[in-house]
RNA sequence: GGUCCCGUGGUGCAGCGGCCUAGCAUACGUCCCUGUCAAGGACGAGAUCGCCGGUUCGAAUCCGGUCGGGACCGCCA
């Protein structure tokens, strides 16, 4: 026939569908077996790829479930053939036809389904495609804009799949988990009053009050507490949270947590219950074992002492050290002076770094001082030689106690900051995760799970104000602490307890203040007038004198979870619909302008002209 | 607000002062092909190298700016 008189592929009419009655499948594309051999079935689903020999063509139907082979010969069925062969990459099909035992040697071990394929009698072309931006039958990197802008397309990928199958299957278990222990799963508004105290708030204007407004909530925080107070005892939600603050790899605009509140509860009420679900996560659907059962329990001095973060990677050694001690009479300025003023000298080994260049040194430097340290100084040991820029400022005595208080061997590099003791350990932390990647230390074939916990409850500003370390409705571990409030509140310690899983931080929580002359004296040391806290968080604060119970819990991140759990590098890849790190949402090509006669409704003008 | 990295046919990469009339793979189109399964074969179409400006005899290549993306700092109770 020739090409110029054909109707184009696309015209070209098979049978097409419209509307119907009738079912349009009776089996998915990964359900069909041997023993369905001889039965009449319909498929309905994208065509995966599509391998035309002439008289034969063949067609990997793909759907949810699976992916199924369709056959049609020309000469025993010309439609069916002449169909297949119009039909390209992700046309929506409807094959009706026979489920035939593969011919032997043509089996393929590699599909589920592949000991059969369907021998098609009649195909619909229910929809067409144009050619895709990108491939589905592949798993190759695209780029993430082109990703999330055809979301619907990537969706079909494999890849993305399985993580939407992921999520679900994770979210469903712990819903589960948590109602069957006798949790209520309560819906939170999404409409609350704004609370500056954490990060910036989302805005949503009020039509019936021009010029207020409601925030998103940053989390339920506030209102699951008023749950338990109200007496339901036991929550439990999938919680969406919202917090405008420049997204991270790890950080999204809508972050979804698992949350959970228990009233008359202890501490380890909680972490028993989280671990117990997160172990019984991470071991049904992980794909690494868990390392240590029970989890450990470190406190927060440990984890700042021999780690350097509140969020210790335990899958690697190469621990903090002090060299405080060793170096404590140096003419070595800055050493002397951050002693002298009360701070530490840290240190880690890095073994078999000692040929490490200047430039090298320089690098590390610069990662220290992310975290804070003005300097990082450097000994390289090799034989009874010491390699230092700074070496001339220490005796051999010291130099020798640094090597032994770092159990550096020959080769080995000394890398130490000096700073006030938080500082300088989270330099030094910060450096110890750099060479735990770059130095292929982690152990990378079981998950670390543990607790941290005794934290203090607050911590000095940089302007020396003090601040919450988890959240200002966090309350004291012990009447001691409690007492602590009113004399050295810098010395009391909080009930709070973080879930850290291969330094990452995956949620936190803590026994609630349920008394509001202790809720206010937080306040108080946090600088909030009781005015201020009366008008921030006078539902709260009003509850807490209408039989307030002992509470506690816990809110961990399901994205960061999802992260772990699947050995992502971020967190946009784990919801059905990301957007770009500057909150851009490529496919709904939003945010948007709104539409002047809404604006008006709000009483709202748009000062700032959008960039264009 | 800041630092760093990246923008080359639809997609993923290479090229990093003249050998570029921009290369490779794949996708795409037409044709051939009766057992393929990442099918195979033949032919073909498709890119002013994100954008603007500068340096140079000459710029995809060097410089500046800008836009977009990513990683990070600030920020994230």
């Amino acid at each position: 026939m020739p090409t110029s008189t054909r109707p184009a592929r696309r015209e070209r009419l098979h049978t097409c569908r419209t509307t119907g009655t009738d079912m349009l499948r009776t089996h998915t594309c990964g359900e069909l077996r041997a023993s369905h051999a001889g039965k009449e079935v319909t498929l309905c689903g994208w065509v995966h790829r599509r391998r035309e020999l002439g008289e034969v063509i063949f067609i990997d139907l793909r759907d949810r479930y699976g992916i199924t082979q369709v056959v049609a010969h020309a000469k025993n069925n010309a439609a069916a053939h002449a169909a297949l062969g119009d039909a390209r990459s992700e046309w929506v099909l409807q094959v009706r036809g026979t489920v035939r035992p593969r011919p032997e040697g043509t089996k393929n071990p590699k599909l589920s389904t592949g000991e059969i394929e369907i021998v098609a009698n009649s195909v619909t072309i229910l929809n067409q495609s144009k050619t895709p931006p990108f491939y589905v039958n592949e798993d190759t990197e695209i780029e993430e804009t082109l990703r999330w802008k055809y979301r619907y397309v990537d969706l079909r990928r494999e890849r993305s799949r399985e993580l939407m199958r992921l999520r679900h299957e994770v979210t469903n278990f712990m819903r589960n988990f948590f109602v069957e222990r006798g949790f209520w799963e309560i819906e939170t508004t999404m409409m609350i009053r704004s609370d500056p105290t954490g990060a910036r708030d989302f805005v949503v204007p009020s039509r019936y009050f021009p010029g207020k407004f409601w925030a998103l909530p940053q989390s339920p925080q506030q209102l699951k507490q008023i749950l338990m107070v109200g007496g339901l005892d036991k929550y439990v939600q999938i919680a969406r949270c919202f917090r405008d603050e420049d997204p991270r790899a790890d950080r999204i605009y809508e972050l979804t947590q698992l949350d959970v509140e228990m009233t008359f509860a202890e501490p380890n009420d909680v972490m028993e219950i989280l671990e117990a679900c997160y172990t019984a996560v991470f071991e049904k659907f992980g794909k690494k074992p868990l390392h240590g059962k029970p989890w450990p329990r470190m406190t927060y001095d440990d984890a700042m002492r021999r780690y350097g973060s509140d969020r210790p990677d335990t899958r690697f050694s190469m621990e903090v050290v002090d060299l405080t001690d060793a170096v404590r009479g140096t003419s070595f300025g800055v050493f002397k002076e951050a002693i002298a003023s009360g701070g530490a000298v840290r240190a880690i080994c890095v073994g078999g770094k000692g040929d490490a260049s200047r430039k090298d040194v320089d690098g590390w430097a610069a990662i220290a001082k992310t975290r804070g340290a003005k300097g990082l100084v450097s000994f390289a040991f090799a034989g009874s030689e010491v390699r230092s820029p700074v070496a001339k400022f220490f005796t051999a005595d010291e130099l020798s106690r640094v090597r032994s208080a770092s159990g550096a061997r020959d080769g080995d590099l000394v890398l130490a900051v000096a700073a006030e003791y938080r500082v300088a350990s989270r330099s030094i932390g910060e450096l110890r995760r750099h060479f735990g990647e770059a130095q292929g230390l982690v152990d990378g074939s079981t998950h670390h799970a543990m607790w941290i916990h005794r934290f203090p409850m607050f911590e000095r500003t940089p302007e020396g104000d003090w601040t919450f370390s988890h959240n200002p409705f966090a309350g004291p571990l012990t009447d001691e602490d409690a007492k602590l409030l009113y004399s050295d509140p810098g010395k009391a310690l909080s009930s709070q307890y973080d879930l850290v899983i291969d330094g990452a931080e995956l949620g936190g929580g803590s026994i609630r203040i349920h008394n509001r002359a202790m809720q206010e004296r937080v306040f108080e040391i946090l600088g909030i007038s009781k005015k201020d806290a009366a008008e921030r968080f006078s539902a709260l604060l009003d509850a807490l004198e209408y039989g307030a119970p002992p509470e506690g819990g816990i809110a961990t991140g399901m994205d960061r979870t999802l992260m772990v759990l699947a050995g992502l590098a971020n967190a946009r890849e784990t919801i059905a619909f990301p957007k770009t790190q500057t909150g851009w949402d490529p496919m709904l090509e939003a945010p948007a302008e709104a539409d002047p006669k809404l604006l008006e409704d709000l009483g709202l003008r748009v000062i700032a002209k959008p960039k264009d």
